[in-house]
DNA sequence: TGTTGACTTAAAGCGCGCTTCAGGGAGTAG
DNA sequence: CTACTCCCTGAAGCGCGCTTTAAGTCAACA
């Protein structure tokens, strides 16, 4: 048993899936039908490696599984699809952007709130009469 | 009918979430049983608002409900559970941190498909001739 | 009076993205 | 030969976060 490339395996830990998630794509369309050894079982390239990245990269960032689907369809024929897929790619930066905006809202709110925690752990924390000086009067918003 | 506060309608639009999400909210704990009017219907008061909109900031960034329904519980029983709570409220934003790692480097791998992309358009629009001063030799990396 | 509309509940249903299961084959070590 | 490991397939199952359904109450309006 020879015959290039990684198996199901390797080619999951190389790129942080299960294998079960690398037959799932392939099931679904979402990566072409890989080469196989003799004895039928699966056997990875480095594009296919490259392109299973990308899809993960994409998934990290919510992109749907459909329209990873529809990426990939379109990239089945060719330079035809150009427009289309870079209308796909903008999109989802798009979202991305958004969702970058939410994350940092709510990180700058839990700053704020965390540091509120902080302050009345140490208003408990801290002897009744020693709290004279320090104007901690900033308290819980909401939770 | 008069009792104060906002009908779960109102609600529902103030913080941009359907009525259903609302009621399924208050029935997994994730919201106290809110005040009721004569009839039986709910008011929501400005305290639930704060709360609410805390909640939906929190799942906009993918805090699982599990989570916020620990934080929610601890909640109840006061200054007791502030070190806890707040260890959740870290622990939440580190994942944040981490989201907004991942969408970073997906914005800039984007950025580089998408201007790729262009290049090869550039490259089938523009009459062939053309072609010999521009050096466009990249292509597409995975996609 | 009867119809409309906003609300109530408990329970069932759904879309997503895998994950697990059941059953089988092929190669290798002891 | 047996046992073990790795792989295969098709199908069923699952956890999450709502959403929809079904059936009912109540108040206002024509």
């Amino acid at each position: 048993m020879r015959e290039t490339g990684y198996t199901i395996r390797t080619m999951a830990a190389r790129c942080g899936m299960t294998t079960h998630t690398l037959r799932y794509y392939e099931r679904v369309g979402l990566i072409q039908p890989v080469g196989r050894a003799r004895n039928g079982h699966r056997r990875y390239s480095d594009a296919d490696e490259a392109w299973l990245n990308f899809l993960h990269c994409m998934r990290d960032t919510n992109m749907p599984i459909r329209e990873m689907q529809r990426y990939a369809a379109l990239r089945e024929n060719g330079e035809a699809s150009t427009l289309e897929r870079r209308k796909i790619l903008e999109d989802h930066r798009a979202t991305i952007a958004a969702q970058i905006v939410a994350l940092e809202k709510a990180h700058a709110l839990l700053n704020h709130k965390i540091e509120n925690y902080r302050k009345i752990e140490e208003r408990i924390r801290v002897p009744r009469a020693a709290q004279e000086s320090t104007e901690t009067r900033e308290f819980a918003v909401a939770g």
